[in-house]
DNA sequence: GCCAGGGGTTGACACGTTTTAATGGCTTTG
DNA sequence: CAAAGCCATTAAAACGTGTCAACCCCTGGC
């Protein structure tokens, strides 16, 4: 049709003619109202007229001001994600379970990610302030809540993921970190590890705290002291930090076995050792954490405790729609899934030291 | 398992009371203009006024309504961030930088995934429009960019992501596939290769077509015809699609190398392999996409061809920021990036065979 | 033939912000 | 001292949509 075909790059027209509700209404020869009718109540308008407008809508390629109708009502069909890091396929996938429910239900979903950083954190959270949006999934960076509670205070629903609260006032969906750090490190002692090396992010992140204090209640139920455990802090939970690890533990005596907070750090740690010769499991077996689709194609497939990620994107985010679109009647709920632990190459075997 | 444990907490009051700008002004003793000076051209305002203006908004907790922000101006601060799939690490490290970059100029990103299906990405693009989005980055599901046009039409910028085009009038940033293909294969048969298979998904994805027209084009450059090389199509580009591919080829005669189009295949297919005791690259050499961050780390650890993936974000970002903020002065660039060929154990020492 | 009733449609207002032209107070200049 | 100019501030008008009360027309009952 009137496609002006070729022509530079420039656009002739500041003004690109928005079709706004109103132009919809002229050419269908009815009221602004009735249109705006015809969006949200069809079921009220004659079905002569409604024809009328839905063919004047196609017509003119008029498209909802969202902006409009969110000042007008109050609340947005937006939602934010706020999480630690995209860079961790763990965040990758519940943001994939996030935003699969969030777009089948008709809602948009904003990303920010904190990085980890306190700070970043406020200032995206103003951000989605601003936008009005109706709810916020947030893996907060760390325990004081006060963000949250602003927020909350301000009418907008909050569900906590994977991060669990003792609170009965609002909703959580996490994994039970404290009950896989147990279940990784009792797999440890029963294969046979007496001298173990945790490898972790800062403890101001709750995911490390807790897989830490499950780390050491296994130790404890196996009549052993915190001093059993050798602990090695990085800065980061990614690769690089895991290579970094691996290096500080090359500078002394190796341990039996390497518990790390995550499988990315696994990954990392278990490349440099290979590099330098240690044998895997036999030397050291190594156990990750989040059972990242990767780790089973590791160089030596990496034993992990799996966390159903996906679902809990999913779940989360039903969860917050509930309580977004029934306020009423929602009743706030703690989730918490448990991990399941999954036995690969990467600590088999360690039997056979113990019973040698 | 879900503990339905929580309490039920009641919102008392369904209307939250949200402060606006003119109970900021009444509080301040101004009236609702000078608010909003303060809080877009602060050098306009006496020093003393506006001072009182911020501890109003303080202690108020005031938070500017984005929504009607944007309808006075008709252009909102958000940008919309369309990929193919979030669960592939290469879309995942993209989404950081565009994140990245946007974040630090104020915008915010709405995330859309398309999944591949065409379907899908019309709908999501519908809401980006319905909200106004200053601008929207896209990997189109496929070439035929009548989506794209659509929205370029309502005024909408767009830059392209991981998508290439010859039209001059939009901004483009990806990187040069076909390249990559035949980088891929020139390296296999450099290392003696002779039967080669390529492991791709549907040819309707740009990328995919792409690396085996590249592909086609170092084996010509070899003397050898396309008949020399084995395709197998998978429907989707992740490991178990993978793992699908592998058992194909394990009915027939294996080939000597195979290059697969991202290296999710080449993992799924490389576990496969390994399982059943063919040895890689002894048997079979593998050639992966990509270059993510775990191939390094893969059971053999994988050759790859490599992206600037987060830099491909980051770009992108800062294009479609420029052609927002200054399209007056914007010219459209087509950026192409080269892909580095990434050499580790799963294609070395086809050599020897060669040569025995 | 009049009134009640109801479905379909309308018009006007409100949502919270930005912007523009106008206002008022003050200083400077001739 | 009057006129002119400047600065800080204000009042009012938009932006596009949703809602609500009012309205119109038509049907059916008495």
């Amino acid at each position: 049709m009137g496609t002006p075909s070729g022509g530079g790059a420039r656009t002739p027209h500041p003004r690109a003619g928005t079709v706004g509700i109103k132009e919809v209404a002229r050419r269908a020869g009815v009221s602004p109202g009735t249109v705006s009718n015809v969006l949200n109540r069809p079921e009220r308008v004659a079905p002569a007229t409604r024809a009328r407008v839905e063919q004047a809508i196609r017509e003119l390629g008029f498209v909802r001001n969202a902006s409009a109708s969110t000042l007008r009502a109050g609340q947005s069909s937006t939602i934010g994600l706020m999480i630690l890091d995209l860079g961790n396929p763990f965040f990758a996938d519940v943001a994939r379970g996030v935003e699969d429910v969030a777009s089948e239900r008709g809602y948009a979903v904003i990303l920010a990610s904190s990085g980890g950083s306190h700070d970043k954190e406020r200032r995206h959270l103003t951000v989605l302030a601003e936008q009005r949006v109706r709810g916020v999934l947030i893996t907060p960076v760390d325990g004081q809540d006060d963000h949250v509670e602003l927020l909350r205070r301000r009418g907008v629903a909050v569900v906590l993921l994977d991060h669990p609260t003792p609170r009965a006032n609002q909703c959580s969906v996490a994994v039970d970190d404290v009950a896989g750090g147990e279940l990784a490190v009792r797999h440890l002692l029963e294969e046979g590890a007496r001298d173990i090396a945790l490898v972790t992010g800062p403890s101001s992140l709750r995911q490390c705290a807790d897989r830490r204090k499950g780390a050491l209640r296994a130790l404890r139920a196996a009549g052993l002291g915190r001093e059993a455990l050798r602990e090695i802090t990085v800065p980061d939970m990614n690769a690089r930090a895991g290579e970094g690890a691996a290096r500080r533990l090359l500078e002394g005596e190796l341990p039996d076995a390497v518990f790390c907070a995550n499988d990315l750090l696994a990954l990392g740690l278990l490349r440099v050792l290979l590099q330098v010769g240690v044998k895997v499991p036999d030397d050291v077996a190594i156990i990750g954490y989040d059972d990242i689709e990767f780790t089973g194609a590791a160089a030596v497939p990496l034993s992990s405790v799996r966390q159903p990620t996906f679902q809990l994107g999913r779940i989360a985010t039903e969860l917050l729609l509930d309580e977004c679109e029934n306020s009423a009647g929602h009743a706030h709920q703690q989730v918490m899934f448990q991990p399941e632990l999954v036995v690969r190459e990467s600590t088999r075997r360690l039997v056979a030291d113990a019973e040698g």
